[in-house]
DNA sequence: ATATATTTTGGGTAGATGTGGGTAATTTAC
DNA sequence: GTAAATTACCCACATCTACCCAAAATATAT
């Protein structure tokens, strides 16, 4: 069942097949938009995990991006980094994506998967890689967190 | 009878089911107003409870957390324990909702559950936990307690 | 007290979902 | 050019879940 368009929550265990095809939680294919069906953008994500965009995102990202004067080293780097693991994936009838090679190889991908809602995006982990992010994350709520905590009231 | 819409109080028991389905207090359904009927999210709570939101109380966090950069690791790490556990639910023609897994095994429930409004939010709790956490909590009434009591004239 | 309505609990089933594998089409390598 | 490898697209099956029905328990009205 999903509430809002485009916005993703909530974990789910997939598994990896040999041909690097990974389930997209019905739930979250049923989220997308009726402009965005089907399409996804997989890239790169921080922490060692895959991101992967709604369409609707990865275009307001492009979008950005094209302000972003390519003098400054900063920007360059940013936009390198950003762009170039990033390639568009369609979903099959079952509604799998295939992951890239170097994003699988990146992530740590074996045979298992944890997929997490990040609202405007999805995250793909290696279930034990996740855990251990997770662990440590709970040690650094600094005082930065805090402030989080406190503005957004749960 | 209920007071004012959305806002939660009271407490009952109920059972958990094999299918992991619990029953929503007619109370606290009845109390929801008409653009929220039929739709919680459950997630994580504090305290090793599951919290249930209605609608209109979550789409607030999902605003908030919209809004955040994923550049920052702070945000990151909030928007990842903020949307991971959250799960939308539609209850169904008896006025059960599904548990996940997870949230069932972090709030260790088994058979029974104490259901509680806690004003805006509701609280599942299993029984025997919810007493040993409130008879903690009489202990630590401090300052910050205090304070409190101060503030909010009862 | 009896009848009626509402609420809570338990279970069955059709349809949706997740997983694995096969084959044809396309790309890449040689 | 051909051969090998990769990718896209099917189909089949096992599993799970949303939905429906019905019995039991409780509350309300007559």
């Amino acid at each position: 069942m999903t509430l809002t368009k485009n916005i993703f929550t909530g974990e789910y265990s997939y598994s990896i097949d040999s041909k690097n095809r990974v389930n997209i939680p019905s739930n979250f294919r049923n989220c997308l938009s009726s402009d965005n069906k089907k399409t996804f953008v997989i890239t790169k994500g921080l922490d060692s995990c895959i991101w992967v965009y709604p369409l609707i995102f990865w275009k307001k990202i492009e979008n950005d991006l094209k302000k972003l004067s390519s003098i400054s080293n900063t920007n360059r780097a940013f936009i390198r980094n950003t762009a170039r693991y990033a390639s568009p994936v369609k979903f099959d009838k079952q509604g799998r994506i295939n992951l890239t090679n170097v994003l699988v190889e990146y992530a740590s991908l074996d045979k298992d998967a944890s997929i997490i809602g990040m609202i405007n995006k999805i995250e793909i982990w290696n279930p034990s890689i996740l855990d251990k992010v997770d662990k440590e994350s709970s040690k650094i709520k600094n005082d930065e967190y805090d402030e989080l905590a406190n503005k957004i009231i749960i």
